[in-house]
DNA sequence: CAAGTATTCAAGTATTCGCTTAAATAGTGT
DNA sequence: ACACTATTTAAGCGAATACTTGAATACTTG
């Protein structure tokens, strides 16, 4: 191969690449990734969540797509996205894990917005197994329904944070109480523990969420409701 | 916490990590971090490897530094980079290893440029490992010196394939010969094992290169120069 | 087949990015 | 302290990006 070829291929291809670095360079796509990391979901829905246009999701979806980070199929009336791949997700956690160890400034937002952070200590995938098997914890999934039901921890219940003051009786009381919700940025966990505590019972959050569950291999279930 | 401050931390986070997917967002950086991977080199090498202008290549590092992906010290007169943490290797191979996995461009990039890659089995980095262990497989380091001093698989001799031809000589017959290079998209290997095989020996590349072979948690051995 | 609706596309604009050239820094080594 | 040199920074320009608005598609479902 002439010098001038191999400069060539070596430009293509870290201009490919790059492609898909240029997928993960905006804040609102990776929030994209993340959300579709709990599972399949709408345009317009994820529209909502990221309080955007829906013209501008879409548009930051075919990006998404472009690069085959993610693929859609119709359902009904709506277009349902999901990651393209598990290594898709094994991708952003790479990343995001990068940010929080190597950024100081996702640090201090942390310790700015989720100031209780701190005092919830959190336990991992690997303790939770533990205690599942031999422990017989009560596993608490506190994502909304659509998201339990897309794929969950295999044994967790689902009481949605949102109505678990109203719902306390369905959680037993003497048992200790593990929470988790979509990932270590995400806040419900910490409100459900916060509610759980206050209310008496011992609770305590995950460390990380569902996709980081997943992706350690971890028991996972899934409503048999065909989607 | 509130709808709005929660809205607010979220696009703060999010746009954190995109700073990371932005430095990613370019061939030339993803190019200077595939260089790095191999280990620590001067700015003005790093350009004239890329065939670039130094002061481009400067303010790619400048990036590349502000999201801490790479750091530097200074070494007499020059200014040596490196990649600042294991994860940022991680990183890389992740993105790295999706692209070959699921743009059809980047194969096809493989077929037109590489085109006896096919032709060309290779030996994956478990096997040479056992190989070098029981087999007493010949493992050559065809990769420029400076980079063979920076760090190379354990046992490996080096030749670079500039001067491979001239130093037949010090090449073992009779022994396979494992060469390795820079990575699945340098050519060295490639040509190393072309040559080999013209003058009658047995020889075989490796699946990947250093930086594979390194993330692997494979034995690997650095000169003792004081760098 | 017709009406309805979720989604995508297209055009426009303000902002950001990537590379160049030229000048400024900062640290070394004598 | 001086001269030297590798590296960084600044300014400038053309290309690309992100979000908006409004119109077009493409599918479903009655």
């Amino acid at each position: 191969m002439r010098h001038e070829d191999k400069r060539r291929f070596k430009d293509e291809i870290f201009a490919q690449f790059a492609r898909i670095g240029k997928a993960l360079s905006s804040g609102c796509r990776l929030e994209l990734l993340d959300l579709l990391a709990q599972g399949e979901r709408g345009v317009e829905d994820l529209a909502i969540e990221t309080t955007q246009s829906v013209a501008n999701i879409s548009q930051h979806l075919q990006i998404l797509r472009q690069v085959q980070l993610v693929e859609s199929r119709r359902d009904g009336n709506y277009i349902r996205y999901r990651l393209a791949d598990r290594n898709v997700l094994h991708l952003w956690l790479a990343l995001r894990d990068l940010g929080q160890e190597r950024l100081a400034e996702i640090d201090r937002l942390v310790q700015t917005y989720l100031n209780d952070r701190n005092a919830l200590e959190a336990i991992t995938c690997t303790e939770l197994r533990r205690r599942i098997k031999y422990g017989g914890a009560v596993v608490l999934d506190v994502r909304p329904p659509l998201e339990f039901a897309a794929g969950h921890i295999a044994g967790a219940r689902s009481i949605p944070v949102a109505e678990l003051r109203t719902r306390l009786g369905e959680v037993p009381k003497r048992r200790v109480i593990v929470a988790y919700c979509r990932g270590p940025y995400c806040v419900f966990a910490d409100q459900a523990v916060g509610i759980l505590r206050r209310a008496g019972y011992k609770a305590i959050r995950l460390d990380g969420g569902f996709p980081e569950w997943q992706m350690k291999g971890m028991p996972v279930e899934r409503n048999a409701v065909e989607m």
